[in-house]
DNA sequence: CACTTGACCTGTCCGC
DNA sequence: TGCGGACAGGTCAAGT
């Protein structure tokens, strides 16, 4: 999915875009991606005037003047894009989503009074959105287990080392996109901290020194800032609210980089397979 | 508990 | 051009 700086960039352009606008009707495809929808929508989404757009992990929160808020998961290859705002000219990226979407890819559209609309469009069908009281976001199993925010300003290097105490005997790659230890690291962000700080990805956490934890506490938010700053990755099927892409990968230094050298010693990129996932590592910066 | 692996889906790419 | 298999930004439910 998206990661932190992708849901982050999404999460931003929403707030400009869809913040006072009244729900009018909903649709969904099937209810897995909607899985109280049937039940709660009459009452808690009509009519609901949307009042913020957070943020939590990877998790997009959107609440509403109803006291209910939204919770959507984007997972591997959601979107929320946003169609039809006055404010988009001839020629703005937008204008052909309008006659694009809603698209097979699409599962929930929200039409909002003002006849503009927010599409949730999964391919793989692995995210959600779900509606529930913001009272009891807290309550969601997810978010009592999640771990703090890296790009908080108070989350000092001490903290950050703290959180691996619970994963010490596996490898620091499964650990870092462990959502309990950390919030909002994925693959993508795993693989250039870790080339970043100089650290194999299958170095165990218990064998990792105190200057390697502050390299890599201090490169994971060095590049997740970066990648907020040009508005995500567009590995594949991500875009921001606007339907346009952002283009980290084009900082990237070692993810999906198999095969070009490493920008720091010129040594070819090696792929390999770490905690089930692709993994991208320059074999001379990162050793066991 | 900590740790690993498979499952959830659809689409694309790569080798035969 | 077709087909099978591997793989894709994430998390959960099982298994050990």
């Amino acid at each position: 999915m998206p990661e932190l700086p992708e849901v982050e960039t999404v999460r931003r352009g929403l707030s400009e875009l869809i913040i006072g606008k009244v729900v009018a009707s909903e649709t969904h495809d099937t209810p897995k991606g909607f899985p109280n929808a049937i039940a709660d929508v009459r009452q808690f989404l009509i009519q609901a005037t949307i009042t913020d757009v957070r943020r939590r992990a990877k998790v997009l929160i959107v609440d509403l003047s109803t006291d209910y808020s939204l919770l959507i998961h984007l997972k591997m290859t959601g979107q929320l894009v946003f169609v039809g705002d006055t404010r988009f000219g001839a020629g703005h990226p937008n204008d052909s989503l309008v006659t694009a979407l809603p698209d097979k890819s699409t599962r929930v559209t929200l039409t909002f009074a003002d006849g503009t609309q927010l599409f949730f469009n999964d391919q793989r069908k692995f995210g959600w959105v779900k509606l529930l009281p913001t009272a009891e976001i807290a309550e969601v199993p997810f978010m009592k287990k999640v771990g703090p925010e890296p790009l908080e300003l108070e989350f000092t290097v001490e903290q950050f080392a703290a959180r691996f105490a619970r994963r010490i005997k596996t490898n620091i790659k499964a650990a870092i996109l462990d959502q309990s230890v950390i919030a909002g690291v994925g693959n993508i962000y795993a693989d250039e901290s870790l080339w970043g700080a100089k650290i194999h990805p299958q170095r165990l956490v218990g064998s990792l020194t105190e200057e390697e934890f502050k390299n890599l506490y201090t490169d994971l938010r060095a590049v997740m800032n970066l990648s907020i700053e040009k508005g995500g990755s567009s590995n594949r099927n991500y875009v921001n609210a606007e339907g346009k892409k952002g283009s980290y990968m084009d900082f990237a230094r070692v993810f999906r980089r198999e095969g070009l050298p490493c920008p720091r010693c010129g040594t070819t990129i090696e792929k390999m397979r770490v905690a089930g996932r692709g993994t991208h590592i320059c074999p001379f910066c990162q050793t066991l």
